[in-house]
Order: C-alpha cells, then structure tokens, then sequence
DNA sequence: TTTCTTCTAACAATCGTTGTCAATTGGAAA
DNA sequence: TTTCCAATTGACAACGATTGTTAGAAGAAA
C-alpha cells in the first residue's frame, strides 16, 4: 500500500485533480489497509470528516484507483465489492460467518496454472488459453467464528 | 449432471411439488450443461415453452436446487450468476472477451490449501481456519477469440 | 371431490452501482 | 493574483440482478 502522498502523485501524473473528497478518500484508504473495505465502509469514514461526499464521490475515485492499478477490486461471493489495497499477486481466505477477509500466499503461479489447462479445454479454443489473471477464494470458518458457533448455534 | 427424472426425485424426496414450470425448467437445465448459465438465460429457454413462467419462478427453484447441492451457484466476477450443473470439485476457467465458462480440473485439494494457511493467518484466528470450499477463477483470453482480436480492435 | 398446502405470477421493493447534469472548483497559464 | 476551462462534485434518478409480498391457482392426500 503506498501512503497517502503517493496517491496524490499518481492522480496529479494522470492529470487528475487532487480535490479534498479524494485526499480525504485516500486517508480513509490507507487508515484501513488490510481490511478490504467496501465502498460503503470507506464512505462512512470519510463522511466522519466531510459529510457532504457522496457515496458516488467514493466509487468513482476507488475505480480510479483501480483503473491505475493502485488497489484491486475483489468479487468475494456475493455481497459488495471489496477494495484491496494490497495489488501483489496473492489469494483470500473468507470468514463465511464474520465475513471477514484475509490476504494469504499460495504458491499457484499463473504459469503453473496455464500449464495445466491446455488439455482440458475443447477443441474449440484450440486447446489455447491465454492466462491473464486468476482469483482462488478459499471459503470457510476462521478460529474464532469456530469457537463461537457453538454458543450461537444454541442461542438462535 | 442428474437426468430431468432425477431432479423431479430430488424435489419429490424434499416434499417440494413437481409443476409443470419446475420440469420445464430442469429440461432447460439439462439441456444447458456445461454451458454455465445464468438465471436469465433458463428463463429464456422455458420462456419458449411455457410464457407465463415468471423470472422469479426460475430464480427460486435454481435456489432450491443449489440447497439440495444438485447445482451450483457461480459468482464469477461481476454480472449475474451462473449456474453449474456439475457439482464436482473443480474450477473455472473465463473468457474475458465472450464471457464463456470451462470446467477444469486443476490439482488444487482442500488439504493442500489448509495446509497452506495455518502460518499465514493472523493470531486472532489461532492461526485456524477450517476450509468449507475453495474457488479458483481464471481469466483470460481463450483461442477463439485471441484469433478474432486483431479484427477485432481494428473495426472497432 | 374435498381439503389443505404449496406454488405461481404480477408487482413492487431492495441492493449495489452507475448515468445525467447543472453548479462548483482545482490548478495551469497569463 | 487573476482568469479560465476542463475536471469534479452532489443530488437525483436509473439501472441490472435478485428477492419480498400477495392473492389466486394448482398439486397432493384422503
């Protein structure tokens, strides 16, 4: 994640304007790196400070962001998009009770990947696939949510 | 992929009513394996036969379906969801350009990934979490449409 | 057939996200 | 500093995908 300043630089190279709603934007940003907001969480901080930026204010400046390559947008399920701050090649494990997210490093290099595909696919592709990314989405319950299914699961 | 029969088994055992609409749809089903595809694009199917069936009379027995664990519900990326016939343990392969969906089998087991995690995951988890399922999605460009692309971007 | 329960279809509502557009504002050039 | 224009903003409504509500229709069991 770069820091709030860097945001700046990377807007200003792309001849766009730097206006407070996305300096208070980028700060909302970094303060919650690691915990792949959505748009909406990243809203409700920045209307702590600036009540007026409206939620449309937020998504445009994220997709921006995303545009550049600066964060990433995660599709986890259904469910809002997240925001990813973290833009290395990694994976997400995914709380399916707290919904939480958590970046995890799994050796699946997309070279690996590719090499296992041409078999598989028909005939139609040409058995050629050109490999541009892949998401792995592990889902399932974290040690915590384990520990409290128990007294949940009797209380509901 | 089950034949229509086994279906209408499926919902019979669960005490669910076999309609008309119902078996039209898992015809629609049945013929549509391996194509993934979305709510939308069975109700077209049963459109055909049957025009009064409602979008959300769709949108409800796939969802039934998919709890009994005979199809499986897609999230691939933004869009609507798709729908998969085959309940096997594998992944998805995604053409960027024409949207089309491949089953693949890469190596990938449940217990190769939990034992990828437990030194990743953050001490409030205990360093746990228990795997329920794990999504791989690969995107790219498939045969077909890498020969098109030239053409392609040049009429555009 | 009767009765009871489930299902259907029309409609509107919901959620997440984006388009429209007039008014405002950043910031480079003068 | 002032000027100017393109970029940005916020209010609002629209959008696509999906689901809730409802009254009426149609299965299934007796």
């Amino acid at each position: 994640m770069q820091s709030s300043g860097q945001l700046i630089e990377h807007f200003r190279a792309q001849g766009l304007k730097v206006t407070p709603q996305r300096q208070c934007i980028f700060e909302a940003l970094v303060s919650s790196a690691g915990s792949h907001p959505t748009a909406e969480a990243i809203w409700a901080e920045v209307v702590r400070h600036m009540p007026a930026v409206s939620l449309k204010t937020v998504y445009q400046t994220l997709n921006d962001l995303s545009t550049m390559g600066v964060v990433s947008h995660l599709a986890i399920g259904t469910g809002s998009a997240r925001f990813d701050t973290n833009v290395d090649r990694h994976q997400h494990v995914v709380c399916t009770r707290c919904n939480r997210v958590w970046d995890v490093y799994v050796d699946l290099t997309e070279e690996w990947i590719e090499s296992k595909l041409p078999s598989q696919l028909p005939e139609d592709l040409g058995g050629r696939f050109l490999v541009s990314s892949s998401d792995l989405v592990v889902r399932g319950l974290c040690g915590a949510c384990a520990d409290d299914s128990s007294s949940v699961d009797a209380t509901v």
